[in-house]
DNA sequence: AGCACGCCGACT
DNA sequence: GTCGGCGTGCTC
């Protein structure tokens, strides 16, 4: 069909993983010079008529191809939207989570907003860059961060555990010292004219970031890039990164694959925290992007966290992450304290210790008080009043909650209220509270220390920040707003029940949350640890997270579990599940010692993980993509069961951080 | 996904 | 003889 020699090669825009590579397609005469690298554009697929988008990653000799070529139907829009780098860490990511490039490509360009792409062209984008000077990075030595940008160092950081004063013009806030010295690490980046990524897990940490940035940064050299801003923002937010000027580009997840030009650094706040972990598909971590991508971009990566996830360790381990500290080191105080009988009837029912009740009380004369807990709401859960068999909704069996005091007992899992309810066991019909949430705490407290302001915060009442006046600031974990200035003192409750959490990773979960907050703490304020001993309480004491990390490794290794090892967890009929299994082993793929289960998650639905080493990563990788390809192209309704969404019979995911929860 | 190709049962 | 059933396979 098409005369030129030139071809372009099109990743067609589809989750189909049989259509995850490239199509070689013609260029019409009228379209040559538009047709180039990185632009969206429409091709014909399959037969006259029907056509599909799809982004030119690149223009190629022609003959790789034997077969009667198509042409390119039409050239979206002139912008190169998908640049060589984003191809690049998207077709790696995917090929290392046996996903479909598309899928990342999805997460890395956002829609196509028309009029934000018609401003965008038609403004001059060789507005002069402001000159950037950056101050020195503080806490770790002189410029030892800054040379490891230049050096392009991998680092694994311990934060600041130390709460800072920001200004920006007449505005001032206090954020967590991580942030700020993000910010001046990203800022000693562009001032080389270099590009930073900043990548956290959640909006707060966004806005203590932001804030930080804004410090110290025309607002002109930090672009902000996440999932909650409006389609024409982010996608003007995308357009900046095209320019070619050096920019801070600060978002969560999926802001690891922004098109930064001249990339000179990645940095990822708190990448324990689950929030990293992609929900779609092919549910790559941002922490694992940002390892693909420094590899292909060689530049620095900096891991920034007060407690040390297990991933990170094995890196560190493995020579692979270099750990840096601030010097000279600063060691919050924590004291950890047995949960114990006080003489205080009030404290009692407050669950505090009298030595935590103390310091809470003295540290009450000069500032706030943040009290960590487990739980939101008033009670978390209910038990029946004569059996005390937990109490569950009369429609669906979910568990019953309280959230405020006065409020009616409802259903967690239907939002039913359980009005005239009945016990299943022994038709009993009186409810009884166990255990305290956010606002039952508060209250108990409130009796206890009379007079004293108290302060909610929870996942609904959000609290992002308070002044530095005496208050008694409940907060579930997570959720602890800053205090200006520090606080007095820490307590945080309810370490048992996090403790006694079902997960692989409860220990560093909660010495993240703990360390978190103790981070909040003003110089020298108490943190108290109520009622956690052992491994766990002493790497909090002694501010040495990465010895619980090296200990818990140690014992992931024994087990063969995570991150020691890797692991996918294939889901889907018995049968799909049971051939992937039967295939890889025919294959010697997989050991059959490390194929577990099946188990049932549902009805007709079941379970296998399987578990690999790093070097037999893309040997099993590519070995499920062929098997999910073989399942997707063979798949055809069985004879009876009819129409009904086609929902895919077969899941895998590698690297669930939770892989043996059901969900 | 869509859509064509292809190989067996009921029909003018 | 052939019209059309949907099982199977491919998409530059």
């Amino acid at each position: 069909m098409s005369t030129s020699a030139v071809v372009a090669r099109v990743l067609v825009d589809s989750s189909l993983p049989q259509l995850d590579r490239l199509f070689d397609y013609g260029i019409p005469e009228n379209l040559l010079g538009q047709v180039i690298a990185g632009v969206r554009v429409k091709v014909p697929l399959r037969s006259a008529g029907r056509t599909a988008e799809g982004y030119v990653v690149e223009l190629a000799e022609a003959g790789g191809y034997d077969g009667v070529l198509s042409e390119i139907d039409s050239v979206i829009s002139p912008v190169r939207v998908l640049t060589p780098e984003v191809w690049a860490l998207a077709r790696k990511a995917s090929e290392r989570a046996a996903g479909s490039a598309n899928d990342i490509i999805r997460l890395a360009i956002p829609s196509r907003q028309v009029r934000v792409e018609k401003a965008y062209i038609a403004a001059d984008n060789n507005a002069p860059f402001p000159v950037i000077t950056a101050a020195a990075v503080e806490h770790y030595g002189p410029r030892v961060l800054e040379t490891a940008i230049e050096l392009r160092e991998r680092l694994a950081v311990n934060a600041v555990p130390l709460v800072a004063e920001v200004r920006a013009g007449e505005v001032s806030t206090w954020v967590g010292g991580w942030a700020v010295t993000m910010a001046a690490a990203a800022a000693a980046t562009v001032a080389r004219g270099q590009s930073a990524i900043l990548c956290v897990p959640d909006y707060r940490d966004q806005e203590q970031l932001e804030s930080a940035l804004a410090a110290i940064l025309p607002p002109e050299a930090v672009v902000r890039l996440d999932a909650k801003q409006s389609n024409p923002d982010r996608y003007r937010g995308f357009l900046r990164c095209l320019d070619g000027a050096p920019l801070v580009i600060v978002g969560n997840r999926s802001v690891i694959y922004a098109p930064a030009s001249n990339l000179g650094l990645i940095a990822l706040w708190d990448d324990g925290d689950p929030l990293h972990a992609e929900p779609l598909s092919p549910y790559v971590n941002s922490r694992d992007a940002a390892l693909l991508r420094q590899e292909l971009q060689d530049c620095a990566l900096m891991f920034f966290g007060h407690s040390r996830s297990t991933e990170v360790e094995r890196l560190v381990e493995l020579g692979w992450l270099r750990s840096v500290s601030p010097t000279p080191v600063i060691s919050p105080k924590v004291i950890p304290t047995a949960q114990q009988a006080s003489g205080d009837r009030l404290a009692v029912q407050a669950r505090i210790p009298s030595s935590a009740w103390q310091t809470a009380r003295k540290a009450l004369e000069h500032g706030p008080v943040l009290v960590q807990v487990a739980r939101p709401g008033y009670a978390p859960r209910l038990a029946c009043g004569d059996c005390r068999q937990t109490a569950r909704c009369m429609r669906c069996e979910g568990p019953l909650v309280q959230k405020s005091q006065s409020s009616v007992p409802a259903c967690a899992w239907c939002g039913a209220l359980a009005v005239s309810w009945r016990c299943s066991h022994c038709e009993g019909e009186k409810l009884r509270l166990v255990g305290s949430g956010a606002s039952r705490t508060a209250e108990d407290l409130g009796r206890a220390f009379p007079g004293v302001r108290i302060i909610i915060a929870d996942g609904e009442r959000q609290v992002l920040e308070i002044c530095h006046e005496p208050a008694l600031v409940i907060a579930t974990r997570g959720a602890e707003p800053i205090a200006a200035g520090g606080y007095a003192a820490v307590l945080l409750l309810d370490g048992e029940q996090m403790v006694a959490r079902e997960s692989l990773r409860v220990g560093e979960d909660c010495l993240r949350w703990w360390s978190n907050a103790v981070a909040l703490a003003a110089v020298g304020a108490p943190t108290v640890l109520v009622g956690v001993g052992g491994a766990l309480a002493s790497a909090l004491v002694t501010w040495q997270q990465s010895h619980y990390a090296r200990a818990e490794l140690a014992d992931r290794r024994r087990l063969r579990f995570p991150p020691a090892v890797r692991v996918a967890t294939v889901t889907g009929s018995v049968e799909a599940v049971a051939k992937v299994v039967s295939a890889l082993s025919l294959e010697n793929v997989i050991e059959p010692e490390d194929v577990l289960g099946p188990v049932d998650v549902s009805p007709g639905v079941e379970r296998s993980i399987l578990r690999f080493d790093y070097g037999r990563g893309a040997v099993v990788a590519s070995a499920l993509r062929s098997q999910l390809i073989k399942a997707a192209t063979s798949r055809r309704r069985p004879p009876g069961a009819q129409r009904g969404p086609s929902a895919p019979n077969l899941k895998i995911r590698l690297d669930d951080v939770e892989p043996f929860l059901e969900s």
